[in-house]
RNA sequence: GGCAGGUUGCCCGAGCGGCCAAUGGGAACGGACUGUAAAUCCGUCGGCUUAUGCCUACGCAGGUUCGAAUCCUGCACCUGCCA
């Protein structure tokens, strides 16, 4: 394996280092040979997201430049669970830990190679933090750390007026023991992850100084903010989940697709592998003519194609197409047709005991998720059957709306689509 | 352990015996405008067989009252001050 020597200038310009140790001696680092890096995901939920992907692409890319990964899954951090400002976490048991782990580590190992010089290695901290003693724990790794430095950080600082507890505050230093021991065992010099886990990753660069007096390095990728400088990442099911069975290609690929013009450039810089050329480029015509949205339109296509694969892209892509097309849906051939629904979400009802009314259909659906919303809707002006309006919350379709032969495609809004086949 | 303050709808936050399903802001949802963008404006925003109706809801459990989110008692949790 070859080491790309301008790694460390595109991680730059695609802005994916929002904080570093000492970024010249990483650049010497890099380029005098494969330098061992982690990351870690803890399971705090049966799927990875959006936030998870830029550490997920990030180590792909510096695994594409010669170097080599060690991708961690959270076995003993998940059980403890990461300071938040939010508040205390919830504990979750033992079992569902293990089975997340078991997800996560899923859904990680397709973006990294296992084979070559530099293939990539699966680890789990709980190999290492279950089997240590208590009295261990504290001599060989809670010595090194310092209660005021501890105290001053800004999570635990905020939380100190909300509360927290002795097991979140301790965080820190089961992910510093797992750089220590990722160091020493693999030689592992390089820990990365989101920039707010910044002062995680710091405090483990520290351990290692401390205890081997070793200067190791620590890069953080920067938070993603819509334009508002909210969180970025939030569809009507919550995050922007990585599993399939949980968002549909078909959500994830929208998801994309409605990005703010404003951020076209840094999406396609951090969730894609375009190259540099290629973005700034397409930039400058999205700058030009943004209402062709051909940096949305790249955008999705890359990014669900990297999660999801290129068949299961274009599907989405033909279901959007379809449903968005503006032409007349009873235009479209029945396959077309049902293929396009089935990704937006069906539900079947029986023709024998009578079609029932758009409110309930509404309901049934999930577009609303009450009768009074799926009515509110209605009376609005948000609801629309065949991409008609419906004004009336107790109109009944008939088997005259039928398209396709033996559906309905039902709309709230702009954008919410769900199909009815009657059977 | 003592004293004081707090716990309200997705979030923040008013309300302090009836006019409270509960002011206001944010989020969300729908509409107009557009390009499945942003901004702006308008509307909606507990549930139900849409009803001058019923149910659920203001930390939890009781109580006072014709009537409580509002008063009383106990409990839990949070914050601060004192030990």
């Amino acid at each position: 394996m070859t080491i790309d020597p301008s790694l460390l200038d595109d991680l730059e310009w695609r802005g994916l280092i929002a904080h570093s140790t000492d970024l010249d001696a990483l650049r010497e680092a890099f380029s005098s040979g494969s330098v061992r890096f982690y990351v870690g995901f803890d399971p705090t939920a049966p799927s990875l997201h959006m936030g998870h992907l830029v550490q997920i692409l990030t180590a792909k890319r510096l695994q594409a430049a010669g170097h080599t990964p060690f991708a961690l899954v959270g076995g003993a951090t998940g059980m403890i669970g990461d300071p938040k400002e939010a508040g205390e976490r919830v504990m979750n048991t033992v079992e569902t830990v293990q089975e997340w782990v078991g997800r996560v580590r899923g859904q990680i190992e397709p973006f990294l190679s296992f084979e070559g010089d530099n293939a990539a290695t699966m680890v789990n901290n709980l190999d290492w933090t279950a089997p240590m003693s208590t009295i261990d724990f504290l001599r060989d790794i809670g010595k090194h750390f310092p209660v005021n430095r501890m105290l001053a950080r800004d999570v635990v600082r905020t939380r100190l007026e909300s509360g927290i507890s002795y097991t979140e505050f301790s965080y820190v230093l089961l992910q510093s023991m797992d750089y220590l021991n990722l160091h020493r065992d693999h030689g592992v010099t390089l820990q990365f992850g989101g920039s707010d886990q910044w002062g995680n990753l710091t405090a483990g660069v520290e351990l290692i100084r401390r205890t081997d007096g070793h200067k190791v390095h620590a890069i953080a990728t920067p938070l993603m903010t819509k334009a508002d400088g909210t969180k970025y990442g939030k569809t009507d099911g919550g995050a922007l989940w990585l599993d399939p069975s949980m968002l549909s290609p078909y959500a994830f690929h929208q998801f994309w697709l409605n990005a703010e013009d404003e951020k076209i450039g840094e999406l396609l810089r951090v969730f894609t592998f375009l190259a540099r050329e290629d973005i700034e480029s397409l930039e400058a015509r999205h700058a030009e003519k943004p209402f062709l949205r051909e940096g949305q339109k790249t955008l999705a296509d890359e990014v669900t194609t990297l999660v999801h694969g290129s068949v299961e892209m274009e599907q989405a892509k033909a279901a959007a197409a379809a449903l968005f097309g503006g032409g007349e849906l009873a235009g479209l051939s029945p396959a077309t047709l049902s293929a396009a629904l089935q990704e937006t979400g069906t539900v079947q009802v029986d023709r024998t005991s009578g079609i029932p009314r758009v409110v309930d259909l509404l309901v049934e659906t999930g577009l609303a998720k009450s009768k009074g919303e799926a009515r509110r809707t209605v009376t609005e002006g948000g609801a629309y059957l065949n991409n008609v309006r419906v004004d009336d919350p107790d109109a009944v379709p008939t088997e005259a709306d039928l398209v396709a032969g033996s559906w309905l495609v039902l709309r709230r809004g702009k954008k919410k689509f769900a199909g009815v086949e009657v059977v």
